[in-house]
DNA sequence: CTGTTAGCGCCTTCAG
DNA sequence: CTGAAGGCGCTAACAG
């Protein structure tokens, strides 16, 4: 910087003057142009660490996360808050923890020293957390996870509306009687998910009572079993809502096996809008988002926005629907009679 | 740091020797406990912007990626690089360039400021790149790519000898007659998969020239197509080895339509090991693993290391066979009449 | 074995 | 509109 300021004819306080412009401060623009000319001479870059001593900050969040190799999840939630970091000049210190208590303290304190500006805690499927205390110590947004008394501000993909949302899907196509295979019962995104599907219902002037739910537990195989149960029924209905896509896959193979098609005799909907899996089963299946990329960029801007003490407890992103090919209207006779 | 060596009754210099006992200086027990009880007490943390600067090193790896969220790929390279690093103290910072020129250049710039340690730079499907010139000024490895004249070390999976394995994984269950889908015929993977294949074919006394071999794309459609191309044939290979575990997916279907079943019937071997899909179909597939995490936890390794320089062009981590239930023994008369 | 001293490169009052 | 000076917190010669 010396050097930039010898060469310009200034000095390294002009120099860093110039190059922050803050507005704070008039430089002529004759000495700017002296200075940026120099600085392109010399192929100058400031350093980063001697500006993050200085200034006690250094553009850089941490992002504290369950398991960054799951999918739909870690990847998508980094890439949001990545995108929101890069665009405003900052960028991302991750953090593996695998669920460990130790790491995930370890981390904290970490990120901590290293002087992240900000910190992102990011959970593998919704969940109650508790974090260390000195999270408190710098910004914090938590994504898809909450702490006990609301502790911290988190963000969450509202599931009451994806719930309804993906109801609507077979409603708006005519079904009227639906089946819900739920996912885990315990989880939290179920909860809500069911609601928001009797919601739906009962908007549509159905009764919820009277159609059918069954739990299952997320996995494909409960998505089979379940549907072929659903075969056994005298009266199956004319469309099936999965707890999540991995689920309606099961949902696909055992409608095959029983040789009905999708949509023509059965339309079918998902939960996560996974990729690739709904994009390469036949048909491509219709289904609803899960909003991880938003929300790490939700997290991020608000973060570097340094407006988190205004934040409200709980921030609810929407789960939009995802229409493909695997509903259609209702077969107008879906009886069958008992295999048995 | 100042308090900690007055609360000790100390000088600065002797409590940073103790924090970072290297060897080379001796201090007597008795001042390390009293400086560890000091700092132990006033929560004495270091600064690592203050260390950054003074040692030019930020024990921080840069990460740049194509796609943090496509899978299987960078984010199993990205975990196995954090899982190196954090054993070692180190940290990762992660840019995702969705293949962007423009991005990558200044990603390189960013990390260069922020005095990352090192670079890795993983793309998603193994192919070469160019890099800009300054990833020259600090130690670099390339995951899943490689450079013109291999000028910068890189790691690759072992694709001939995956396309051994996945090979082989029919031939030791008995199978004579295996097609192989290929996955697009222009990529790097499918031509040493390719290879492998005929590898594994010449060794088992196979003739290679007598098994069918045809090129799909690696999405589920060309494995459905090119199946349904299969059963059409006068006599349907026993085993079917798919370009990837996509268009295994579409084999299952075809096979589902047609009334054949895995693997009494037709046995299928995949490639990738992605998951969740080859635990989740059923039955579940057997397969081959792309080495992400290790390719990632190498790099992250030898970087670590310092010992880049005498680092071959490149190194091949073997794709090892995962087997599961889709693999049995070719069934004793699999011929079929065409069906027109 | 321990303390003194001098920066690392930058930002930022405070004077001019 | 520009320059001088001090210090962010730490490390590493160099003395003692």
């Amino acid at each position: 910087m010396a050097d930039v300021g010898r060469l310009a004819g200034v000095s390294p306080t002009t120099v860093s003057f110039v190059i922050n412009a803050d507005g704070t401060q008039t430089i002529s623009p004759a000495t700017q142009q002296r200075v940026f000319d120099a600085v392109e001479q010399l192929g100058y870059r400031p350093n980063r660490a001697a500006q993050n001593l200085r200034t006690q900050q250094t553009s850089t969040i941490g992002v504290i996360t369950d398991e960054i190799a799951v999918e739909p999840f870690a990847g998508q939630v980094i890439a949001g808050a990545h995108d929101e970091a890069w665009s405003q000049g900052s960028m991302l210190l991750v953090v593996n923890t695998m669920r460990s208590r130790p790491v995930i303290e370890a981390a904290v304190e970490d990120l901590l020293d290293r002087q992240v500006d900000a910190i992102i805690f990011a959970s593998a499927g919704t969940r109650r957390v508790t974090l260390p205390a000195a999270v408190a110590r710098v910004p914090t947004v938590l994504v898809s996870c909450f702490t006990a008394g609301n502790t911290i501000p988190c963000v969450l993909p509202d599931e009451v509306a994806g719930g309804r949302a993906a109801t609507q899907l077979l409603l708006d196509a005519g079904h009227t009687r639906v089946a819900y295979l739920t996912g885990a019962p315990g989880a939290w995104a179920t909860r809500g998910r069911l609601r928001g599907h009797r919601e739906a219902l009962a908007a549509a002037g159905l009764d919820p009572r009277e159609q059918v739910v069954v739990p299952g537990n997320y996995h494909a195989d409960s998505g089979y079993e379940l549907t072929r149960g659903l075969l056994r029924t005298p009266h199956l209905p004319t469309g099936i809502l999965c707890g999540n896509d991995r689920m309606a896959l099961g949902a696909y193979l055992a409608l095959a096996e029983a040789g009905l098609r999708i949509p023509e005799d059965v339309s079918v909907v998902g939960y996560d809008d996974q990729d690739p899996l709904v994009t390469e089963i036949r048909p491509p299946l219709s289904t609803v988002r899960l909003p991880f990329y938003e929300m790490g960029r939700w997290a991020a801007g608000r973060l570097l926005s340094g407006t988190t003490d205004r934040l409200p407890p709980r921030t609810y992103l929407t789960c939009p629907p995802s229409p493909r090919r695997s509903v259609g209207p209702p077969r107008i006779i879906p009886v069958r009679t008992p295999t048995l």
